[in-house]
DNA sequence: TTGTAAGCGTTATCAC
DNA sequence: GTGATAACGCTTACAA
């Protein structure tokens, strides 16, 4: 087996190999039928003797798009959330034969915006972003050539853009009207401090409160807990009031993690309630709100291979929003004995 | 401002709307200074009044290498210790100006031959790869087009290339130790099925023992629990015995969590202890072997940097291998009120 | 200070 | 059946 040395072989070498030109050589390799038998064969053998691969980026070039790649831009990649959202993209963009740029941001728009231009640059078909603030004017630009971009988990602002997201405020809602059934009255907010999916929690909240006539302590509401530390601490702190929650909903897993805590340290008997299920969850004994964050990748994947399908094409579609469901699992309710 | 319809403008239409040649627009986008100053910022602003973006694609054809664009195949992006090594990586690539393109293979080889096949014919500068078996040819013949090939929390078989590993083996023998200096004596082992992580930690498990002139019931090691239920049901089997474990090691959290799940349900007071650190292991009381998943991802990126920096230089290093450190933390015997 | 020519590896087109 | 040519968008080398 003969093995070159040195870069990648190209079709001319593969060609001399067998005394061919590199049209030859490109013909064979794409089953061309005017291809003398004989001749396909010594070159394909040629071909894998000499390890030869065929330069995508070469034929990109001289075919023009599309360039088989998807970009991905996330705000953190170490939370589940959004490497579940990745891997329902790549599962996606793999059945379509197209392989995933991936980028992370730590919610620097910045950082976005200079990540978002080089996608551009090296002729991605297509982006999917989860935005990480309400500049979004640079998404806007990307369009200007004719790059497609999904937004993820979080709408469109001040720009035209598909979009693909969770019932954050259903969930919410629906969650709370649970723990309003149950005979709660005194309810407390805990939740992340920004976000758009936060704030779109905490009106789900507020609904259910308003459609069941409760009233809200303002002084129950914190939203500056990025972490389950944070939350401990807050949490705490509302448990050692005069007059504490009797049950507390947290707008993330993180919150809810911190307030259980804080709930084992005071010794209370707060019943708790989140969106997002994790692990562990049941054993706690917490209502969760689930949904499926592979399905929010998937579902931003085929909107956005759609949009690249049409490019060119007159009508182009208005932009979509796609809304992807939750369900409320009482796991203080279920069978299971206590921990 | 004039915008272009239909894909990406070209350095020639730049220079057309200025009336100066394509290399002059390349000359003044790479701030030469022989272009004329008023030159330049008239192309620069033709430039951004078309949103034009440089071709990377066709930058780097003509180049050659590098492309900037790093390869990084996983096994299983659901799970938080790939994603975590994705983001060391991301992390790293992105410090260096390079793009990560991310594939995802679910454990399966003949996805993972497609798709470096498919990496080196989209010409990255160099791979990493968390390898789905032992067959891992592939991965040598990569190297024929000298594309660098790193593994990532698997050593190479049969094949020399640079690895980046955990200390799987001590840190689940410092796990066991610990459950012996305790006192316990009979102990069992829950893992997963084939990995190479998960032989390291039963070797690790055993050594202890080994060292602690400990015996081993064979009956008590069970490798076939991929997931938290069936860690669950065949702890509780375990817990069953006539002569049951004092105390479980278990090779992953999944493999943890459904033993404490048993536990819990049969009411022992079985002692838990296990190779990954992870959320709430703390009020589970477990001990745990912790590490940092991120620094696989960036010390294999590190390495691979190196490599590629290094393609062409006469004297090649011999293939490294990098073993990261793991600590034991015990929260049973930290403070903290029972759960 | 700017332009022309050539070529990176591939493929569409036309010629033989 | 196969080859020569040109072109995709860019940049190095050489001219002007």
């Amino acid at each position: 087996m003969t093995v070159s040395r040195g870069s990648a072989p190209t079709m001319r070498q593969v060609g001399a190999q067998v005394g061919v030109s590199a049209m030859t050589v490109s013909r064979a390799l794409h089953d061309d039928p005017r291809v003398a038998p004989r001749t396909r064969e010594r070159i394909l053998t040629a071909a894998r003797e000499l390890g030869y691969r065929r330069n995508e980026l070469a034929r990109s070039l001289r075919l023009g798009r599309p360039s088989g790649m998807l970009g991905l831009v996330v705000t953190n990649l170490a939370n589940p959330f959004y490497s579940q959202l990745a891997l329902g993209v790549e599962n996606l963009a793999a059945a379509h034969g197209m392989r995933l740029v991936l980028s992370n941001t730590a919610d620097d728009v910045d950082r976005e915006r200079r990540i978002v231009h080089d996608l551009v640059s090296w002729r991605v078909d297509g982006i999917i972003v989860v935005p990480a603030g309400v500049d979004q004017s640079h998404l806007d630009l990307a369009r200007l050539n004719d790059v497609p971009v999904v937004l993820a988990a979080r709408p469109p602002v001040g720009i035209e853009a598909d979009c693909v997201l969770l019932d954050d405020f259903g969930g919410a809602r629906d969650a709370t009207s649970d723990l309003l059934a149950a005979g709660h009255r005194r309810l407390a907010f805990l939740g992340p401090p920004a976000a758009w999916t936060s704030a779109e929690r905490m009106r789900g909240f507020r609904a259910a409160l308003g459609a069941a006539n409760a009233s809200l302590d303002e002084s129950l509401v914190r939203c500056d807990q990025r972490d389950a530390e944070a939350a401990e601490r807050v949490a705490a702190e509302l448990l050692a009031m005069p007059a504490p929650p009797t049950a507390i909903f947290c707008a993330n897993s993180r919150n809810a993690i911190g307030a259980f805590r804080a709930v084992r340290g005071m010794g209370t008997d707060t019943e708790l309630s989140c969106f997002d299920d994790f692990e562990l969850a049941d054993v706690l004994r917490l209502t969760v709100v689930t949904y499926d964050p592979r399905a929010v990748g998937a579902e931003a994947a085929r909107l956005l291979v759609g949009r690249i399908a049409r490019i060119g094409h007159s009508a182009q579609a208005r932009p979509q929003r796609t809304v992807l469901p939750t369900t409320v699992i009482n796991y203080r309710q279920r069978a299971g004995a206590r921990l």
